[in-house]
DNA sequence: TTCTAATTGCAAATGATTTGCATTTGCGGT
DNA sequence: ACCGCAAATGCAAATCATTTGCAATTAGAA
């Protein structure tokens, strides 16, 4: 377990250091993106700075280790890269997340791509909204930008 | 010209204040989306101070007189909100923007909110690439989450 | 083991946006 | 035209997430 992290950071090139070790490991155990400074909290204790924190998932990003995404307050998200990313429904009333099978824009973009030429990058992994039962249990919320 | 923007403000309820009117007003010359900052710079010398400037912002987006986006800086553009939103593919290299038709995510947003009985939210105004042009005179910039 | 560049902790800087508060101002009522 | 008061404003200071400068430490190539 403590191995793997060490060939990871060991196969991109990143030196294995306490911190990276740390944040990797932790990463792992998770399922769900979190916040650099939740991150920082639950391992703080092992020591490792929020600023340490940032630049070590910085450049997990740039290594293609994290992927990094945009929450529905707007908030930086990191999770470790599992090869294939599912996307989620997430409530954004009760947190609830429902993961739907392949990627819904895939064909669309791609039909994008060819009439304009573009090449397109980013799309985030999440489509927020409100569930079933929080839609039943409280009047509308104000719709953002369409 | 003045009047028309008094009219927007009195039919939203809105006191009609110098700074709103200035405001108003100068995001109604403009074609693209615009920083709360960059506007301020333009119209400082009328007076109306940054936090002002932002306040205005807000309440015009909550009243839906305003557009607020998000740019491939992730800076936060302000436009006015002209009925039909378009949707934009952005070129993050050289800024060029093209419109597209319609919404082309609407079937498949249709779609999620059937089969998943969720109320679907936010999505963004603007789908970011890289254009023919940047890509024949650039090497691939590395993808981000997929 | 040694040497050096990369990494870290800490504190301070940043940049965009918000807020507290005292002052001014728009405007509905008279 | 005049009041009165809630709303709007300017200004400075506060926030909040993130970054940076720098001196001290450390990983890993030689």
């Amino acid at each position: 377990m403590a191995m793997d992290e060490r060939n990871t950071l060991k196969e991109h090139g990143l030196k294995i250091t306490p911190a990276r070790v740390l944040v990797l490991g932790y990463l792992g155990s998770l399922e769900a993106p979190i916040t650099a400074e939740e991150l920082h909290e639950r391992i703080r204790d092992k020591g490792a700075d929020l600023s340490t924190v940032y630049r070590t998932l910085n450049t997990f990003v740039e290594h293609g280790i994290c992927l990094k995404e945009v929450g529905p307050r707007k908030e930086n998200l990191y999770s470790l890269s599992r090869g294939e990313v599912q996307h989620l429904l997430v409530c954004v009333r009760c947190g609830e997340k429902i993961p739907l099978e392949g990627c819904p824009y895939h064909e669309i973009h791609e039909e994008i791509e060819r009439k304009s030429g573009y090449h397109l990058l980013d799309h985030s992994t999440e489509i927020y909204g409100i569930c079933p039962k929080c839609l039943k249990s409280e009047k509308a919320l104000p719709s953002h930008h369409h």
